[in-house]
DNA sequence: CTGAAAGCGCTAACAA
DNA sequence: TTGTTAGCGCTTTCAG
């Protein structure tokens, strides 16, 4: 390895990272004064505050996160935590929330898990006692588990959630109207002239797959439709589920003549078994997503879907934290409510005649 | 906002997390063994372990990694920088690294980034230095920047590369055999009776991607088939640059019967303008990509690809820069290469005769 | 508007 | 095998 005194570019003297001291005396201020300068604190005259810019500018200081964190009670850390398998939905949302993270000078720290093993709850709330996160944002489905919610509440640890089901926590959130996106979307299909539409529902676990359902049965009874239950069916939001659920669909006697699923991997898992089968879509079944991931556009033909705006999603979201974090919030935390936008494509048509 | 007083679960006695000295009162040990307990250096007998097990475990203490870090000079943080476009392929590999990363203790601070923005090593640099990273893993294409590499060896910051352009500098690189991969794949083209064979190349900033054309180069003119300028595009790495370049190349006057496209996501763009246009694959055209990302299999027909394997890169480079972090390198860092493995699907075929 | 002292929670170096 | 003494680099008192 190389020699730790051969040292390179800006460093203190001895060959260390520059410090608040080394700016201190370059700039002949104290130590407080550099500090104050560089959190902004009203009080500094231009003249000193010049001055000390300009020692920082010299060393190249940047100030250490962890020594002002210790002192200050305050890490400018953010924990990430997940277990979603949509990649392109959860890639999404750390870049919007990062990217707002950045402008207030917050870093984040990923943090995946697994929200069917039994040490979760445990889990988590030790990554924000040992990281010393500031707060956490959690993404579906981990931001429905009551028990994980009261542990971060007992842990006085600002969160903010994006999810689907609503409960009286002590936390701002963020959810998309899964229900009534999922019954505009039922309707679009209704309006086509289908009778026969089946719904293939997401993961259990997920708050937004009961949503999605009850969307679709509400339109349905509404219009005086029979629910058969043989038409419903629940999958993983997985491709292979999609393959799975769709091909029992079109196993039936009586098949459907559209297909809703809860997400765009399962309907592209409808229609790669429709492929197979040699079923035209649209002209033969028509197949509706959620999501308006890439691959709505990418498939063939592209897909009718539900606009979800992640990237919106992951600014709100952060921009809520970062608030409560401040304790900027009001009285009570709100609930931010998103209509996903119906995107009208190729895959669904009026059924065949 | 709550009041403070009220406090919640295991606190310190004054409503705080506990700390090292709470847990060496109550085992009525030394700080410093409850620091080598916690650290687990070898000389602390059995007995007293025991005791400041049972105190940490009876308050739930969890030590304070910013704390430490400060005192011990090193953060047991990592980041995580790219700009990449392939989601799949970032998450994947984040979800690797990061396993692997938390198996020995660290955490991962995610930072994405814009190679093309002028500040760009600078910011990287800033990053590592305000977040106290102890290494950085990089991902192409800002793994090939030689300013930043320079930069951060300035800067004596252990750093990993996955990426595909080898050049010495002091760390440790995962590679995959590109060149080799792309020629395997266009003479699995040629050996299907293809002879009019296109490719598709990725982006321009990608040392992968020139390797990869390299290696389809080297193929056609080791079989003596003339190379065709018109049948070499660039494209972005992404699904619309694969259209547009795809479209291209079926207008010609010529069109080739094959193209191999430099990404799975360029040969779905491709196979999208295919099928747009009516033009069977592969029964008049084979199509190939790189990666074996899902939508290889996700597509209609399914991609005969090369995989990559990321999770295992991600794994092993996690695994190099701990060393690399401790110092457990050997004289000289090292170049780990792998091999992608041809996958064979269903989007080739022979000719139209 | 500025500074001096004290200490955040932990580990390093030494000593015992 | 264990404890003591100093800090790590910064912010917080609270004085000036």
């Amino acid at each position: 390895m190389m020699d730790k005194a051969d040292t390179g570019s800006r460093k203190g003297a001895d060959g260390k990272r520059p410090t608040i001291n080394d700016v201190a005396s370059l700039a002949g201020v104290s130590k407080k004064t550099v500090s104050r300068v560089i959190n902004s604190v009203p009080k500094v005259s231009p003249a000193t505050a010049e001055k000390v810019n300009e020692a920082i500018e010299q060393l190249g200081f940047v100030p250490n996160l962890q020594a002002r964190g210790l002192a200050a009670r305050y890490s400018y850390l953010l924990g990430f935590v997940y277990d979603n398998p949509n990649a392109y939905y959860v890639l999404e949302m750390l870049n919007s929330f990062l990217r707002q993270c950045r402008e207030n000078g917050f870093e984040l720290i990923v943090h995946p898990c697994d929200y069917r093993s039994p040490g979760f709850t445990t889990d988590i709330v030790r990554f924000a006692r040992q990281s010393q996160v500031d707060g956490l944002v959690l993404l579906p489905p981990i931001s429905e588990f009551d028990e994980l919610l009261s542990a971060l509440a007992a842990e006085r640890l600002p969160f903010v959630r994006i999810g689907s089901r609503e409960n009286a926590h002590h936390a701002p959130m963020i959810r998309c109207d899964d229900e009534d996106a999922a019954a505009r979307m039922t309707t679009h299909l209704l309006d086509l002239g289908h009778e026969k539409i089946a719904f293939v529902a997401g993961h259990p676990d997920h708050a937004s797959s009961h949503a999605r359902l009850r969307g679709y049965k509400n339109v349905l009874q509404n219009e005086g439709i029979p629910l058969r239950p043989e038409y419903i069916r629940w999958s993983k939001y997985t491709f292979e589920s999609g393959e799975e659920q769709g091909g029992a669909l079109l196993d039936l006697a009586d098949p459907p003549t559209a297909i809703f699923a809860s997400n765009d991997a399962v309907a592209c898992g409808v229609m790669h078994i429709a492929h197979e089968r040699g079923i035209a879509v649209p002209a033969e079944l028509s197949v509706a997503g959620y999501d308006d991931s890439p691959i709505a556009l990418q498939i063939w033909p592209s897909l009718t879907t539900l606009r979800q705006p992640v990237g919106h999603i992951g600014k709100i979201a952060a921009k809520e934290l970062i608030k409560s974090i401040r304790g900027e919030h009001e009285e009570r935390f709100e609930t931010i409510v998103l209509h996903p936008e119906l995107k009208l494509r190729e895959s669904t048509a009026p059924p065949p005649s």
